[in-house]
DNA sequence: CGTGTTTGACCTGCGC
DNA sequence: GCGCAGGTCAAACACG
């Protein structure tokens, strides 16, 4: 398994300019768990990316931010920094990284590669080659309602019946803290049942996910509008967190913005919930990222606080699901149809937070004559898919 | 005037 | 029960 690794992050090194350092990379292994595909995930993840990586052996800890104590080690960094002075928004990098990478044989499959290293039971861990300076690094944070269900990569049949658990839960939760609102105006003094309630809507609470990027920028355009709530210090950390919500009317989602303390450099978002919107349309008049995420800049945000990453219809859909239960239990919490059907796609889901994935144009594939791979395809370059996806084949079939 | 930010107060969960 | 830390609210403020 590790010389496996090894190998095949020297091809990297070989074949890409990407600089990786593998000093904590047995640590890393352990900390992302037993899935061993997804170490093969990293391992490919850079082949189509001429970004300089490395291995920062950084173990920062941002067990604060997530539920789930986890020392979240750090692999890797850009060294393209991105400059505070720098006006261009994320997605105008990505603009220019889709440039770059135009010989890709499968344009609409570049532009963001996340791939989830399994971290422990609670957290999934996605280490991210993104095409931008400012991305090093994603984290997912499932939910806490875990599915111990094995999910066959090639499942499909999940995928609409979790987007219905996960609109339930979504559902219930929103009921439960209005009933508890209606029981606190009229009943004050039964704590105890409220405090139960209160567990148990926490059980229910949205999925979040994370990501680690790079930059001297917190406020990076990822397309949608976010309202700054809040703003938190932060124990044994001299920055502060921010707390944004999507303005949009009925969009409950929210991110928190905070820099890492050990690494200033690093910030870290966290999503939480599902835009429940379409994708904010520009002033241009079209929809942002209606078939790629990087194709639009997608950005109305007239706030400051956007974050920087795509709003990547990037989900990865569960046929193509190459990875384990826990992943799918992750994915499928954050997949959220809405009530009136509108903008369900089911086998398809994606990340909370993560812009919209159920564009019409977007979730056709003969529109681009280019095979659906779902989110997936938004995420891995094909190449990366079909090695993911074998890697996977043949870890299950040595069991 | 609309929209977004700032910031102190308040609420809640959790550990001791 | 208490204190701490995270999360949210909302009034005041800034800006175009």
């Amino acid at each position: 398994m590790e010389k496996k690794i090894e190998h095949q992050q020297k091809e990297q090194l070989n074949s890409t300019n990407t600089e990786i350092k593998i000093d904590h990379q047995e640590q890393q292994i352990s900390q992302a768990s037993s899935s061993s595909s997804h170490m093969a995930n990293l391992a490919t993840s850079s082949d189509h990316h001429l970004h300089q990586l490395e291995l920062a052996g950084n173990n920062i800890n941002f067990s604060s931010i997530f539920d789930a104590p986890i020392s979240l080690p750090f692999p890797y960094s850009y060294f393209e920094d991105h400059s505070s002075n720098n006006p261009n928004s994320f997605l105008d990098l990505l603009r220019q990284d889709q440039h770059q990478f135009a010989s890709s044989s499968n344009p609409s499959s570049f532009s963001f590669d996340a791939f989830p290293l399994q971290n422990n039971n609670d957290t999934n861990l996605f280490f991210t080659d993104l095409p931008l300076p400012q991305a090093i690094t994603t984290k997912a944070e499932s939910s806490e309602v875990v599915n111990t269900a094995p999910t066959s990569p090639n499942s499909t049949s999940v995928s609409s019946s979790s987007n219905e658990a996960a609109n339930d839960n979504t559902n219930k939760e929103v009921a439960v803290k209005d009933q508890e609102e209606g029981d606190q105006k009229e009943h004050k003094g039964t704590k105890p049942q409220l405090k139960a309630k209160k567990k148990n809507q926490k059980k229910a609470r949205e999925a979040r996910f994370a990501f680690l990027t790079k930059s001297d920028i917190d406020n990076l355009d990822d397309g949608y509008r976010w309202r700054k709530y809040g703003q938190k210090a932060v124990k044994n950390s001299p920055y502060p967190r921010s707390y944004y919500r999507c303005t949009t009317v009925g969009c409950g989602v929210k991110k928190r913005v905070e820099r890492s303390s050990d690494d200033p450099s690093i910030v870290m978002t966290t999503y939480e919930g599902q835009h429940s919107h379409p994708f904010p349309m520009t002033p241009r008049g079209h929809l942002g990222m209606l078939t790629s995420p990087i194709l639009d800049h997608g950005a109305t945000t007239a706030s400051s606080s956007s974050f920087s990453i795509p709003q990547p219809r990037y989900l990865l859909t569960q046929h193509h699901q190459p990875y384990n239960s826990m992943y799918n239990t992750s994915l499928n919490m954050i997949n959220r149809s809405s009530s009136d059907g509108t903008f369900i796609n089911p086998g398809s889901s994606s990340f909370p937070g993560f812009g919209y994935d159920h564009m019409p144009q977007a979730s056709t594939p003969t529109t681009s004559g280019i095979r659906d791979h779902g989110l997936l395809q938004d995420i891995l370059p094909s190449q990366i898919r079909e090695d993911t996806i074998n890697t996977q084949i043949n870890e299950e079939d040595k069991k």
